[in-house]
DNA sequence: CGCTGATCAACATGGGTTGTTGATAAGAAC
DNA sequence: GTTCTTATCAACAACCCATGTTGATCAGCG
């Protein structure tokens, strides 16, 4: 995502408006690596901004995902997370605390090819008339169990936000 | 997963019942490659058992899940879907009308190196202690639009059970 | 200053999923 | 067939995440 002071500029440009709660949510996206969900970036603004719903925070992220600022990913760990970092790049995931991390790849250019797809269904066979399924985007997610959580056994610790 | 009559077996050997709607269940996942929502399963299973009730197959299907014979994937397509097939393998989604297809991938091979890991929060830090985060599984999605979909712009065709 | 968009609180709604109840049905073992 | 016990049923309620709604208030911007 662009930084705070150009979003800012952003919406004035569109005639939006530059309020204090959209800068607040700005600033606790910029440089967060912590792919939060909205709870938890609600949770950052609010130690500074008291009065801000949860509810305004909703309608900002859905703005910057629109506008293609922040990517929204659902990782099966409950909620929606949100993530600045709109470059290529792929996550690993605890799956006993949810914890998320950006990850390179080996081999970036993992593609489909057409003649490897396999187990077609009729509907997979309908997908693939007219030169076949348009890929516009591949997303890698890798499970496991952090150290953190594959050290302590049972209980697991509290999830991470 | 293992066939309808198999899984029937294992059943009794647990001490479990092989009740009619349990089979009928594995019946309709079973060489079942549409990737079905717990919904559509149980619209399956009501054409034959009209009597079913939904929670009851989302119970046998929670049952499959633990049991490891069947994989549930989140998808990003509003609702858990069911595969039957837990040999290794990728996804194909139609961002617009929720199709999922089976896909190989030409490098089945990737991982994430440790050394790739960037971008690491305090967290990721700690997760790498100890010889760094285990990866137990790899789930690639690839998205984009089936030819279809493509092809009729808007408005969507109805959403793929 | 005035217009108007943004935010607020509080509430309702929605979809997906799970839990609970008490009653009934029906496997499994004998 | 009898008995014991698990599954299932229907009908709920509850949960979480997310979004929509309301009417009032605030405040950015020209």
């Amino acid at each position: 995502m662009n930084t705070p002071a150009r979003l800012i500029e952003d919406l004035r440009s569109r005639g939006q408006r530059a309020t204090p709660q959209r800068h607040a949510v700005f600033e606790a996206l910029w440089e967060n690596r912590s792919h939060p969900t909205a709870e938890a970036v609600w949770a950052t603004v609010v130690e500074h901004m008291p009065t801000v719903s949860l509810r305004t925070v909703y309608s900002v992220l859905g703005e910057l995902v629109a506008a293609g600022e922040i990517t929204q990913v659902d990782l099966g760990t409950g909620a929606s997370r949100f993530d600045p970092n709109t470059s290529g790049h792929h996550h690993l995931v605890c799956d006993r605390c949810g914890m998320v991390v950006d990850v390179q790849v080996d081999h970036d250019d993992v593609r489909p090819t057409n003649s490897a797809i396999n187990h077609l269904s009729a509907d997979a066979h309908r997908a693939r008339d007219g030169d076949g399924f348009r890929v516009t985007g591949t997303q890698i997610v890798f499970r496991g169990m952090c150290s953190r959580c594959d050290a302590s056994d049972p209980p697991p610790p509290p999830p991470h936000t």
